[in-house]
DNA sequence: ACGAGATATTTCAAGCATGAAATTTCAAGA
DNA sequence: TCTTGAAATTTCATGCTTGAAATATCTCGT
């Protein structure tokens, strides 16, 4: 990934400086994410995906739609299926219906599915601070802070 | 995705911070990749994966190796040789068979390779601009290089 | 020359991701 | 009631991604 910048074809102004803050964002992330993969997969026999969607449905333990999880998620409809479809098939999740509306189902961490991911959660937190570890505190504050209304910025004009 | 804070699963100290700046950074990068990816598809019917291969091959007038490809990308041998096949089969990438040693096989951006690249390039190079707009030129350059050194921090400690 | 190990690449199975089409169910108005 | 459209979900085709196994070739010591 990665793709490199390219002083022969050029554009804007300021893009420059951008797109060379893409390039290493996305190169950041692509190695931290590479890195939690491996080990979920070595320590936990899962992945990414399923750690999300575990993640979600931890802070509501009533439950989430399929839909409400999807677009927490910011993933498709069709990608949420496949991956409840495997947690279930795992017992770390049900789906229940939902009185008067048999369209949807209502997906919740079993006791099991809720043990596996308070483990999980703890570890991974570890993981992300050696992970991060030379982005001194201060730095990641306000880094932090950076992205965080990095959303609501843009979005809506697509 | 985008794994939400967990205050009730806790650990380390300056972890927390950290954890933050990881969702944050992760959601980020997925919003932007997801945009991106749109783009490419409407109006290029390609992908990040296809536009980081040949950003590459463009820099390497005399080509690459499939493992030299492999290893600039972090990707893996595999996922080259599939994206390199499609690129292939729409005429925008070749292999040549190197003098001397029939494993290697060079890749290399045909002219109209180059051509396309171009125009994505230039493109692509704005939506960045556009979609990182917010983030002032200044903080851009401050955020770049603190993500700079970013690799050599860890890597290697697996 | 031979064989053992190293190197370069491809193949494969499994899972992730998307967008579009298909299903099923619901909500309301004629 | 009927039917038309909206809403929730699944299914499907395509492509990305990994790690492991399979191939093919090369290198080098003996």
């Amino acid at each position: 990934m990665v793709s490199a910048p390219l002083s022969s074809v050029s554009v804007g102004n300021g893009a420059k400086e951008r797109l060379r803050l893409w390039i290493r964002l996305l190169r950041a992330s692509r190695i931290v994410e590479s890195e939690l993969r491996e080990r979920l997969k070595r320590e936990f026999n899962s992945t990414l995906p399923r750690f999300d969607v575990m993640a979600a449905l931890y802070r509501a333990p009533d439950g989430m739609l399929m839909s409400d999880l999807s677009r927490f998620l910011l993933v498709s409809n069709g990608n949420v299926t496949g991956i409840v479809d495997r947690l279930v098939s795992d017992g770390f999740v049900v789906r229940a219906q939902r009185e008067g509306d048999r369209r949807t189902s209502i997906v919740r961490l079993t006791a099991r599915g809720e043990e596996e991911f308070r483990s999980m959660a703890a570890i991974h937190e570890g993981w992300i601070g050696e992970l991060l570890g030379d982005v001194a505190e201060d730095d990641a504050r306000r880094l932090s802070a950076m992205l965080k209304s990095f959303r609501s910025n843009w979005e809506g004009e697509a």
